[in-house]
DNA sequence: CTTCATTTGTTCGTATGTATC
DNA sequence: CGATACATACGAACAAATGAA
């Protein structure tokens, strides 16, 4: 009965999951960067002979990867391709708790550690013997700030963003404060106490990057332990009931 | 005519960017679990009072990023939150190659050695002196596929996902995991000869399972730079004209 | 094996809000 | 201010896939 029926089935399967797929390959082929702009939904439905719908959806898909940016009234634009999809993804998954209480997070925190030990090298050799203004002031706001017992979220990613941008790996930088996005984002949402040992943290970064300046590459690393350290217990200690 | 449309507008601007916002709310308040359904679409339009078409949008969002999982005529459930979002993202980024000749793949490989470095004396520490079968089957199986010049990607893969099993971190498994598949999707897009030192890949496989095993954290850094450093060097060369 | 209900996938038409000129 | 172009939203209809009777 269904002999006869001609991929009917795949023709559409190659079609359906790759509406989006044939929106990328016309940013490939076309060369566009990030900025450009894209063709208008209606022109894309003729290019691509599929409805609005379709098109929209697609055009959902790739703008929630970053890979477009849909400006409302204006038009949709090839996009930065950052990281935000992978923080709303952890930052959900952290939310949610599977079962195995604070996990997500506690993996999340260990991870930044691990990335920070990780470029602790390059970040010592890029910024031995030079004095970076920005990062100098940051670290005096946030004492600051301690001093006054009010938080300096702001200025502590701003200081990670700052402290990794000279090692030159984009990703490297965008995977850091990812992470940071997405330990700051999950944390306020379990109702927990924030340890808002506000001047032990402000002083680690100081530590943090005083040690990078003069090269001591082995300050460098404790001081990254220290800077996690009373968060990571404080996770382990909460889990383990 | 529409005089008695009220508000409108500020109504629609508070639903619009929170249709999936609301899905996500409804399955944290319903308590599901990864594989558990969701309510259908109709039944969420009438729940969330949106038309079918914005439903669909919202979900298409969350199935891109892994939160919840389409199946036609199914249903939907929720999903398992990989990282396939930040995969795909950072694949379409790395074949953009943005001016800059392999600089996203550089960066990739870079933060995969990376990851490696950081994660070192926990994976020696978990396999010193155990025995792991399927780790040695699969360094037995990619020696052989080396010898009849054969690539071995399957097996690759899998041996840096059972390496880092057991240090129990999900999420750097799957970063690793990520990486990996990153690079591996970008490289051949890219037309450029691939390494193919088979053989010495297929050592350093084992190089680093085997001083995992010994204990020697150094021996297995050093079989970690060994891994990279071809594919590494050649990506130096080649964005160097 | 067939039939049927359920659910998602696709399309069209229409109306409305929004930004640019 | 109006005109144009664009994205946003809604609803109805039909196609396709799945699973159960």
């Amino acid at each position: 009965m269904n002999d006869l029926v001609e991929v009917p089935n795949s023709e559409l399967r190659m079609r359906r999951s790759t509406t989006a797929e044939q929106i990328k390959r016309l940013i490939l082929t076309s060369g566009l960067r990030a900025g450009d702009p894209i063709p208008t939904e209606t022109e894309l439905c003729q290019e691509l002979g599929v409805s609005r719908s379709s098109v929209r959806e697609a055009i959902r898909r790739l703008a929630t990867l970053d890979i477009v940016e849909v400006r409302h009234g204006h038009g949709t634009v090839v996009g930065q391709m950052s990281l935000a999809p992978l923080v709303e993804t952890l930052v959900f998954r952290g939310v949610l708790s599977p079962g195995d209480d604070l996990a997500a997070l506690r993996e999340v925190v260990d991870m930044r550690c691990a990335l920070d030990m990780a470029l602790s090298d390059r970040v010592v050799s890029v910024h031995k013997g030079k004095n970076n203004p920005t990062l100098l002031d940051l670290v005096d706001r946030m004492l600051a700030h301690a001093e006054a017992e009010r938080p300096f979220l702001i200025e502590d990613r701003q200081f990670h963003n700052e402290l990794l941008l000279p090692v030159g790996n984009q990703l490297a930088v965008q995977l850091v404060t990812a992470f940071w996005d997405i330990h700051t984002a999950v944390l306020p949402k379990l109702d927990l106490a924030l340890p808002s040992d506000l001047r032990q943290t402000a002083k680690a970064h100081g530590d943090l990057y005083r040690s990078a300046q003069q090269g001591d590459a082995e300050a460098y690393r404790r001081a990254v332990v220290d800077h996690y350290e009373p968060l990571l217990r404080m996770l382990r200690v909460k889990s383990r009931p």
